[in-house]
DNA sequence: AAGTCGGGGCT
DNA sequence: AGCCCAGACTT
């Protein structure tokens, strides 16, 4: 075994991550969620969403046979929602292509919707113990300070390299060990800043701590600076507190989540509102940013207590006036659950 | 190669 | 206030 190898998994031995939800038991599925539900988020945002998704669908086939709505009410909150999406496709697709099972061909798991090389790569190597890379955020930060290697890990170039160094030092022993042991090095001692080397065992070897680079590798993605866009959400509660939500389509943000009916500016509120209800006055409510990693959006919420539901709009399966308890068994994002959750009592 | 897609934690 | 996180997909 390669001397990289052989120090990573004497350290996992005794500091190494071996309680985590998703590796007790480790089977394909929950190694799949957890991995699908780590993309682009930290571990201790995972933990609360893994353990109440596996509790209601234990299994691939509980997944396959769900509806959109509880998926998405599972994953609401947690961002991305398209991983959701793509999650619940997948295993369909596993029930129609491959006997209810996940597949443990590289090929045939990268073909499944949300499933890149990385992430096949974990599945293959932590739930059946196949040597296989991955090259996730935490492998690239190691391998790009340990090798030296400058240039921006997003840069084809330089993930490349990556690809081949990760491929390199994965052991043929002990391969769901190492994959764990590797992220847990990256998560743990090998930070983003101030990494801890005099706890790490390739300090020794590492390029980044001989040149006292570890400051500055990984390059950092090439900055950029994000529009603010802005919109007004309308909140139509009628005389029993329910309030009118649309499911929104499979394009743009928050794709299949249930959120407010919406209006381009508070000017343009009311005629909105009044082709959805029969309302009186406007209130509106205090305003609020909510930023996306590439936009920021200014929210003008505005209250429209009292409406009537108009009869055209009350019946279609986009469209629904939902009470509180129903809220709870859909997908909402995160500023809208919060909004609602906060509304002020219905005037008298 | 660049843009799209969330939300929260950390500095 | 800005950056990053167990990335993948689309254009």
């Amino acid at each position: 075994m390669n001397v990289f190898a052989r120090e990573l998994l004497r350290w996992y031995d005794h500091h190494g991550r071996k309680d985590l939800p998703w590796q007790h038991p480790r089977d394909a599925y929950r190694v799949w969620l957890s991995e699908i539900m780590l993309q682009q988020t930290q571990v201790v945002t995972v933990v609360g969403y893994f353990q109440r998704f596996v509790e209601r669908l234990p299994t691939l086939a509980s997944l396959a046979a769900a509806d959109e709505d509880t998926v998405l009410a599972l994953w609401s909150g947690l961002g991305y929602y398209r991983r959701a999406r793509f999650l619940h496709r997948a295993a369909q697709l596993c029930v129609e292509r491959h006997g209810g099972e996940l597949p443990r061909e590289l090929d045939a798991l990268m073909a499944l919707p949300g499933i890149g090389r990385s992430t096949a790569g974990a599945i293959l190597a932590q739930a059946h113990g196949l040597r296989f890379p991955i090259l996730d955020g935490n492998v690239k930060r190691v391998l790009s300070r340990y090798h030296g290697i400058a240039g921006f890990p997003g840069e084809s170039a330089i993930e490349k390299q990556l690809w081949r160094h990760a491929a390199e030092h994965t052991p043929a022993e002990r391969i769901a060990d190492y994959t764990q042991a590797i992220m847990d090095l990256g998560a743990t001692v090998c930070v983003r800043a101030k990494p801890l080397c005099l706890l790490c065992p390739q300090a020794a070897t590492c390029v980044a701590h001989r040149d006292g680079l570890t400051g500055v590798l990984p390059t950092a993605k090439p900055g950029k600076k994000i529009p603010t866009r802005s919109l007004a959400m309308l909140l139509l509660r009628d005389a029993r507190g329910r309030v009118l939500l649309e499911k929104r389509g499979p394009q743009g943000v928050w794709s299949g989540l249930w959120s407010l009916p919406e209006a381009t500016d508070p000017d343009a509120a009311g005629m909105v509102a009044s082709g959805l209800a029969r309302i009186g006055e406007a209130d509106p409510l205090p305003a609020f940013t909510h930023v996306f990693s590439h936009y920021r959006l200014d929210v003008s919420p505005i209250l429209f207590d009292h409406a009537a539901p108009l009869a055209t709009v009350a019946d279609r399966d986009d469209r629904r006036w939902c009470d509180r308890e129903e809220l709870a068994s859909l997908g909402l994002p995160a500023p809208v659950r919060t909004l609602l959750a906060n509304l002020p009592e219905i005037a008298p």
